[in-house]
DNA sequence: TCAATAGTTCGTTCTGCAACGAACTAACAG
DNA sequence: CTGTTAGTTCGTTGCAGAACGAACTATTGA
């Protein structure tokens, strides 16, 4: 009973709705201060320090000091993929804060996933890949076909450098908008990457949201046809 | 700030400790009643009666009627995922809750992990796999190599209904004890039922503890030797 | 040097919820 | 029908810990 990893702890840490939120701001994969976070979370700063200090104790963010401000970000992967984990558990049994809005609506239809794109439009490239051969799914395992290696070239975007890191290159990651996969690893980290230099999409500030220009959103529907 | 899946509330449920105690105690992947898990916890029935209904509300465990007891067990892969995943970054934290004693050495040596096998015994395992080329590793996914299908089946295990199932034949898990992987999957598991069935290994009651007979563990020893 | 903003520390309040005792129902076994 | 064990319900207590106001330090910019 008192043996093992204490998960109770990273479990309460979780737990807190406030500390929640502010997780799931920092999602956004953006460095945020303390201020930005203590809005995002509807506390005062005094607490957000507190509560940012007792993430940052067990490593869960890590902070970068920078003139008077200190921006938070999640500490690594590992705690990203605890939260989606949890975020798609959640999403699975129904415990959505449903809160409909225009806001809603814009993350159901493409957000950032910690480094990815998710939402519909996230299902819909994943739907895509499949459809078209660029990706095979093998169980629950997702891989590039050699179809896809081109594919992926084409788009603009070097493999070589990401077959190297020990991060999966792809991966399957469930929605919780729309209870379907969607690509992460570092393929889906690139593509989304790409996406911005396109110019097809930008971020909001200081949100999840992913507003795709029209232009954009046509190219990338095109891209991902069946 | 109040889109999206509620993490908090299955955060803060595991983040009791006495419900996360009853959490990992059900990792062993039996069913267990309500008092054994009360004593595991070290509560009274009538907190854990409280605890166990919180933890079923939301689905995170499951109850089977017997006569007159409850048998309560994890409610589904997902679960297990998550409280693995959980464990494993607790334990590259640092967060131990360490209380050395003989229940502790066995449980590090080897041990039930929800349905595969865990701790040296299961480190040994994976890496005598790899080595043996009977796994092969592309970033963090693992595969069943040709050679590794004869191998398997030349163990007893029929692979076929294995790779039918939606559920990954081959996955690496992060052993919070030894801090390397193991292997998990429905390969992990078919393979530990496969020890059990040979009686080289039974498990010890109540407990995530794996007992190896010695001859048991000469040959298992054996079979995944460098 | 002074005003403004970012963030922390301290002490206090308040509340959510775990925990228990006591009393209950439920399912056997003889 | 009676005793025994399994589990639940109810009401109460107690405490951990989140939240805030007020007062502090730190960095910038003018």
């Amino acid at each position: 009973m008192k043996e093992g990893p204490d998960i109770a702890l990273i479990g309460s840490l979780i737990g807190d709705p406030a500390r929640a939120n502010i997780l799931t701001a920092l999602m956004s994969g953006k460095a945020l201060t303390a201020t930005e976070l203590a809005q995002e979370a509807v506390v005062t700063k005094q607490t957000a320090s507190a509560l940012l200090k007792k993430l940052e104790d067990v490593d869960l963010i890590r902070q970068n000091k920078n003139g008077r401000h200190r921006y938070f970000s999640i500490a690594d992967q590992d705690v990203a993929d605890i939260i989606e984990a949890v975020s798609g558990l959640a999403a699975k049994r129904g415990l959505l804060r449903v809160q409909t809005g225009p806001k809603n609506e814009a993350l159901r239809k493409a957000r950032v996933c910690y480094n990815h794109l998710a939402g519909d439009l996230g299902v819909h490239m994943y739907d895509g890949m499949i459809a078209r051969k660029i990706l095979v799914e093998h169980g629950d395992q997702v891989n590039l076909s050699p179809l896809g290696t081109a594919f992926v070239s084409d788009l603009g975007i070097n493999i070589t450098p990401l077959i190297q890191k020990k991060r999966p290159v792809c991966k399957s990651c469930l929605d919780w908008s729309s209870h379907r996969s969607h690509l992460a690893g570092s393929l889906g980290t690139a593509m989304l990457d790409r996406f911005f230099e396109l110019q097809w999409a930008t971020r909001q500030d200081k949100s999840r949201v992913v507003s795709f220009s029209k232009v954009g959103e046509q190219k990338f529907m095109q891209l991902f046809s069946v």
